[in-house]
DNA sequence: ATCAAATGTTTCCAGTGTATATATTATCTG
DNA sequence: CAGATAATATATACACTGGAAACATTTGAT
């Protein structure tokens, strides 16, 4: 059946771009269905390609998956420097960093939990770890000059830094888990919660 | 085949404490191997129940997970009340709850997740939202001191819990997915990244 | 005693990830 | 250019999963 393909559809054998198209359309089932509607069979099905195709670029998928989060923390460090000024002071990236982080966690909770789940994704893939690198260097900076009650202690800068993660990341994910009463925190923005205190610069 | 039963085993028609044997069932999994080998026929297997019994008693895999998270909530609660003394400080609350919260998390994962994670549980189970409450109870207890430099402002109660539960919560989400650089944290207890900065009692 | 409700079983179905064998195409080597 | 080899995609089969439907057994109320 050599001809097969040529008649009946022109369709090429090869599909040409299928590792990007895959992960792109595993994004846009997060963000159009959810996270149980995301499986192998659906995102091969909607690039239009065997459900066994992908295991040639990501082996299983556990390996889809990966790179879905990776792509994920790249798009959430974007988010957290969206709208900054030429020369920002380093509030503007404070404020900046965990606005954004909330935010993206609204808008995409879906990916949000895939990305922070535990078993679902390859916690030693170097593009997994490139993108969480790149959301924690951002946090960094915004956290240098936090004090936290602690000055002059060794550590407390990686204490800061660690304490603005789970301060911020915990407080998307409550609101994702719908633990936050939502007419108790409505008057609280997240910068009301994720505050400036201990600010010393 | 009226004897078969009583022929082979003596086994009875009806278990008798099926839902709360389930239940048992589902957190020994979630101890012993994970998330991912919690099924309704696991669960049903291993308390020697055909797999379609649990839909009596909870309807379906959602209703099921819900009531095991349910009692999570409820262990999580004593977990963080654990070794107090007769007469508890505001201080020893908030140390026994904050510590008690993240040993928890390290203590079951699996069981942990399923708690905060988002689809698999029904959020509105009058179960479920007692055990959470139960645990933002003794977490308001815990910091209803604490200040967070806000003084005076109308919600800075509600912020400080807020704050509490985010900080303790995002810092043991971080850990169970491998965020935190070990040799980074290992310097770092729980008391040191969740302090008692701001106390004014 | 009888009848209804509660509780379990059996069987079937659509859906999942993965392993294996096979088909097609691209690429490298002579 | 020709032929081998690697890369890429398909087809098929299998063991799982949750759920629906029909049926069996037991309990409990009247």
């Amino acid at each position: 059946m050599i001809f097969k393909a040529l008649i009946l559809r022109a369709k090429k054998y090869h599909h040409g771009n299928l590792k990007e198209a895959l992960i792109e359309a595993g994004l846009e089932i997060l963000s159009e269905s959810g996270l149980s509607d995301l499986s192998l069979r659906t995102c091969a099905a909607s690039v239009g390609v065997s459900h066994t195709a992908p295991k040639n670029h990501f082996g299983n998928m556990n390996g889809l998956l990966t790179a879905i989060a990776a792509r994920g923390y790249e798009q959430l460090a974007e988010h957290m420097r969206q709208g900054l000024p030429e020369n920002p002071t380093r509030q503007e990236v404070r404020n900046a960093a965990f606005e954004g982080y909330v935010e993206f966690a609204r808008a995409r909770p879906a990916l949000f939990e895939l990305m922070y789940s535990s078993g679902r994704t390859n916690r030693d893939d170097p593009a997994l770890k490139a993108g969480v690198g790149a959301c924690f260097e951002i946090l960094r900076e915004a956290s240098m000059d936090l004090d936290w009650d602690k000055a002059g202690a060794p550590d407390a800068e990686l204490r800061a830094q660690i304490m603005s993660w789970s301060l911020v990341h915990g407080f998307a994910q409550l609101l994702l888990a719908g633990k936050l009463d939502k007419d108790a925190t409505k008057a609280l923005g997240v910068l009301d919660v994720v505050p400036d205190f201990g600010f010393r610069a």
